[in-house]
RNA sequence: GCCGAUGUAGCUCAGUGGUAGAGCAGCUGAUUCGUAAUCAGCAGGUCAGGGGUUCAAGUCCCCUCAUCGGCUCCA
């Protein structure tokens, strides 16, 4: 016999050898049903792995949110069975459990069909039924790598060559299907029952497009139907809030094809965008930035000093103006640069906070344009601040501090990511390093949790990036601030110190909402297209009952419009139900319905967007309550 | 850019080789109505663009363009 530490940490005896499973037998006949996997000493295994005197056991079972990790993955090994045997000749990529589900790579002769998924699907339901066990073996690097390549499965010997010396290298067979795995796999294939293939994509090979390009395969698992069914009822209602397809049903911009990437601003895109932009020029105002403009089109000398030239070639645009060179900029800074660079300065002015609301064009990939998301013109909230070295962590922490106000203001929460020097960056590692150090010094100081995104950051320099998750889970870049030491240099920046003499500043660059179509494309999303009053295109819709309301109606749009309220007046010869209708489609915050008793009165009788009816009210008190509401960004 | 799918009226979609359709939106008229769709009529199309096969192409083939999903989650 042996002990074993349970999560409640009680003691248990179980004999010599047992395995989680049969621990969970010894505590109840249900939780031995129920469980999923074992957590041994904090690592999560296999029910079948045997346990050791003295382990700390846990069992974890569906309610566990790593128990569906276990479920999809084995999942995926389940998928892959099944294209293997209708397949035949079917070479594996790697197929792990994602959020939301679970992928598997495949390298097949002819692209997958969207008619294969029903046929696959039954395959696996067929293997499932089969209740075929999953058993783990440890194998030796030789044995392995002669195993796969003597199958032709090349992408495992790669994989395989590509682990660490002493990584214990595993495989699972389930029936004939062998895999490379380091699992943990459930106990048999019956207990995968509810799943659905969703979707095959090309994927390149460890998504590098230099490597060949696999079929990839889309599902979820789930331990309960009805936990599928919840999941694809939420892909659903997503649908629903898409920035493409609310841009469209409110009238808020359109994409034509005669300017892939390039987004036409309607009227009501219009007033939302400019909403955002005074809310920006406000705040700024008031944080001690001063706002600047600098031109879209400058001369190649200046990009090829900036080493946008060098770096930045392949997603510029080009023109030529009387025999000469020039490029559209894809970026603001060089312009800001120049602005420093045409008066003399002193450490007094510091930190010296140029902003700007830049335009730029870059040529993104036509198959990344994503709507308003990813276009190849946009608007930077940019900023361009001198500081001195001394000076980096405390203006850093106040960017920080600004983007968090930023967002708390739409309800917005993000993710911090912090992404170091790419392949191929401009300037010295050791400037680089310090540059790191110091972006990850003001994260740390700050206690703000964040990911490493290691050779993801700018050319000139390392970022702290904020990212926002749209209506389906993709994650967007929105803020960021870049530490840059080498554009100063590259444009022999100065200022004058404490000292009299000349020293050369650092430059953070930033951005706040990041690009303002982009940014609106988030907030679409956030919003479900229901703005809060302050941004709302229209933000009152009066509906007469009848003509008879049709001149009161005019005058309450006077007096709305002279209190700053963007209202709408319905005189079309509709009903009341109607006009309420489309004014609710349109996500009209407030409707206010006038009929005779309202003439009569003198009164207005307030629907909200929310609420519905809610009563009649006098028209003084309407306008303040929307003054209060539209001040308090409510 | 690459892999796959899609492209028919402003929008959503039907139309599997034989005379281009529906609903909504639009326009016209009637109706003047109390909190999420009043009724009737009219108009609306180079079936993304180009080329080909065929007696005949929205439909089959080829090219181009655009859009959508994916190409980050490491056995």
């Amino acid at each position: 016999m042996i002990n074993v530490v349970l999560k409640d940490g009680a003691m248990r005896q179980v004999p010599a050898n047992s395995t989680g499973y049969e621990l969970a037998e010894l505590i109840s006949r249900r939780l031995a049903k129920e469980a999923v996997a074992t957590r041994i000493n904090g690592e999560l295994m296999d029910l079948r792995t045997i346990l050791k005197d003295g382990d700390a056991v846990e069992l974890v079972t569906a309610s566990d949110p790593e128990a569906l990790e276990v479920l999809r993955h084995s999942a995926a090994h389940l998928m892959a069975h099944a294209v293997v045997r209708l397949f035949p000749g079917t070479r594996l990529g790697i197929g792990p459990s994602i959020k939301d589900g679970f992928y598997y790579d495949f390298a097949v002769a002819e692209p997958f069909k969207p008619e294969d998924l029903p046929r696959i699907e039954e395959e696996m339901k067929r293997l499932a039924g089969e209740k075929i066990p999953l058993h783990r073996h440890e194998i030796s690097r030789e044995e392995s790598l002669a195993f796969f390549a003597s199958k032709g499965e090349d992408f495992k010997v790669e994989l395989i060559r590509d682990l660490p010396p002493d990584e214990t290298i595993t495989y699972y067979d389930q029936g004939e299907f062998l895999d490379l795995c380091a699992g943990p796999h459930l106990l048999e294939t019956g207990q995968i029952k509810v799943f659905k293939l969703l979707s095959i994509a090309g994927a390149y090979w460890r998504g590098d497009e230099k490597r060949p390009m696999l079929q990839r395969i889309y599902g979820t698992a789930f331990f309960k139907q009805s936990d599928l069914d919840a999941h694809l009822h939420r892909i659903e209602e997503a649908k629903k809030r898409d920035h493409r397809k609310l841009g469209r049903e409110l009238d808020l911009f359109s994409m034509q094809d005669e300017a892939p990437g390039f987004p036409f601003y309607h009227p009501k895109g219009m007033i939302l965008r400019n909403q955002l932009e005074e809310f920006w020029r406000k705040e700024h105002r008031k944080a001690g930035y001063q706002e600047i403009r600098t031109p879209i089109i400058l001369n190649r000398v200046l990009w090829e000093r900036s080493g946008h030239w060098d770096h930045y070639r392949e997603n510029m645009y080009f023109t030529k103006i009387d025999e000469l060179d020039y490029a559209v900029k894809p970026m603001n800074c060089p312009g800001s640069m120049l602005v420093y660079r045409n008066t003399m300065h002193s450490y007094k002015e510091f930190p010296l906070r140029y902003c700007e609301l830049g335009l730029v064009h870059r040529h993104e990939l036509s198959g990344a344009l994503h709507g308003m998301a990813r276009v190849r013109a946009f608007t930077q909230d940019d900023s361009h601040i001198f500081i001195t070295p001394e000076q980096i962590e405390d203006e850093v922490g106040r960017v920080i501090a600004l983007v968090d106000k930023f967002y708390k203001v739409f309800k917005m929460s993000y993710r911090v990511e912090l992404s170091t020097r790419p392949e191929g960056a401009m300037g010295d590692i050791a400037v680089w390093n310090v540059a790191e150090e110091a972006l990850e010094n003001v994260l740390k100081h700050r206690e703000i949790d964040y990911r490493l995104n290691p050779g993801d950051g700018a050319f000139y320099g390392p970022k702290i990036d904020f990212h926002i998750e749209d209506s389906i889970g993709r994650s967007w870049q929105c803020a960021t601030i870049q530490l840059d030491f080498q554009m100063p240099e590259k444009f022999d920046l100065t200022y004058i110190g404490e000292d009299g003499q000349r020293h050369r500043p650092v430059v953070i660059h930033r951005v706040l909402y990041g690009a303002m179509e982009r940014f609106i494309a988030m907030l679409i999303e956030h919003y479900a297209g229901a703005f809060p009053l302050w941004l709302a295109p229209v933000q009152a819709v009066i509906l007469p009952i009848t003509d008879r309301a049709r001149e009161y109606g005019q005058e309450l749009q006077a007096q709305l419009e002279e209190a700053g309220i963007r209202t709408e007046l319905d005189t079309r010869n509709e009903k009341i139900g109607f006009k309420i209708r489309e004014a609710q489609m349109q996500k009209i915050p407030y409707m206010l319905v006038i009929g005779d008793k309202e003439v009569e009165q003198g009164l207005v009788a307030v629907r909200t967007r929310e609420g519905g009816d809610q009563g009649t009210m006098d028209p003084k008190e309407f306008f303040a309550r929307l003054k209060a509401q539209v001040e308090n960004k409510e």
